[in-house]
DNA sequence: GATCGGCGTGAAGAAGGCGTGAAGACCGCG
DNA sequence: CGCGGTCTTCACGCCTTCTTCACGCCGATC
């Protein structure tokens, strides 16, 4: 998650970065309104935490011209309390108003509220479709011809990993190290065994395949995009 | 546009309705949480306002219900300031909180911004239907060919967990988590003895399951839609 | 054309998870 | 203090899943 700090104060910027960071968030920090609009254009961040108290431009004027182009999260951060500055800057386009000085973690807290409203049109993982075969990640679902295919932890861990990783060559220790750990890497009759489950769960051949091909003596590959 | 408003003081409720029927919103108000739920399944109401301090119910308790089977914007009003109860409501899910005393002007326009990014999407369903079996998200109530089924808390808080999330599979710590607490994982025994009392109370059979399907060794998933 | 290594196939034993039944612990309530 | 409901824990078959082995086939190599 990307956030884009806009304060004209040096420990205030310093202040969020850190908390921000430390929460795993991915911040950018500038100092002017003109930076603050030009950098939602150009960072497309996920939130933008904005101090009305600009010197260059007015707060409320900012908000206004990300939104005119953005429906990106706007939480205002200002020292003023007046009832008028609140209610103008919501009205401008703002999602939330923190008065400084405020508690991190309300702040925080605030920010996933912010971010998970504006989950839903996020993409998720869309469903991959190989002709009949479709496969779910985020369900964790594979489906043949409409009909359910029920795979075993150790079958759906190496489709994953084959899936995930579309026409690229994947070698028999990368695979056995991913599916099934780090001590691993010189079983290769596991994979064997598994590729065998999946392809004929699958409804693939192995003498010609149309999903998990076989690099002799190298590794595996799935098949390069979702098709039809 | 539609407000519920949840409160248990009368004339905060009678000053809340006199500011926003003066706006043109359409006001419903109520006094405790239990009717706040059931309303916002009712009514379908564009916002919620909702007071913490209910004699029924905890109020992170009622935006947790709520949330259940519904997106509608909610805006939290309370008297307590402390940090540890805005994190827990804005987490639970709402969408704003502000502390009384508060300043009418500021809620309109915090009430305005959050109408204004409202998904426009369709009211969910509060009453889902799988065959003979109803499940009631707002009321907590489950039927099976009219008559009603008791669920004790933890069987309700599993069906919830499930039925909230169809088609997906659900893993054990996944489930122990949201059920039980963060401080389980790895307690499989507890969702096999609850599973299986779920399944004995739905009328559903393990070995060839029409509602909870068994991954093994990963988990649990709710059958994927409401059919019937 | 013979040898060899790697792959696909089939199958079987071992290990672990699941469903089941039940019993004890805990808790709120009268 | 007793009681009913609920939660937690245990032991026991059964079944899925994992692991392992043997064999035949194919292409590569010499």
């Amino acid at each position: 998650m990307k956030v884009l700090v806009v304060d004209d104060e040096p420990q205030i910027r310093r202040a969020l970065r850190t908390s921000l960071e430390a929460h795993d968030y991915e911040v950018v920090t500038v100092g002017t309104g003109e930076e603050g609009v030009v950098g939602v254009a150009d960072l497309a961040p996920d939130l933008l935490l904005l101090d009305l108290g600009l010197p260059d431009v007015d707060g409320t004027e900012v908000i206004r011209r990300v939104r005119a182009f953005s429906e990106v999260p706007i939480i205002v951060l200002s020292v003023r309390e007046a009832q008028t500055d609140k209610v103008a800057a919501l009205d401008a386009g703002a999602d939330d108003y923190v008065t400084k000085p405020f508690a991190m973690e309300e702040l925080l807290a605030r920010a996933r509220a912010a971010l998970r409203r504006a989950q839903p049109d996020e993409p998720t993982q869309p469903i991959l479709r190989f002709g009949s075969l479709e496969i779910d990640l985020a369900r964790r679902l594979v489906t043949r011809e409409g009909e359910a295919v029920h795979l075993t932890p150790t079958e759906y861990a190496l489709l994953e990993a084959l899936v995930t990783n579309p026409g690229k060559l994947l070698t028999h220790q990368w695979l056995l190290r991913r599916v099934w750990g780090q001590g691993y890497g010189t079983e290769t009759t596991y994979l064997r065994t598994y590729v065998r489950m999946l392809r004929k769960k699958l409804g693939d051949d192995a003498s010609s395949p149309a999903l998990i091909i076989t690099e002799p003596g190298v590794g595996y590959r799935w098949v390069a995009e979702p098709a039809g």
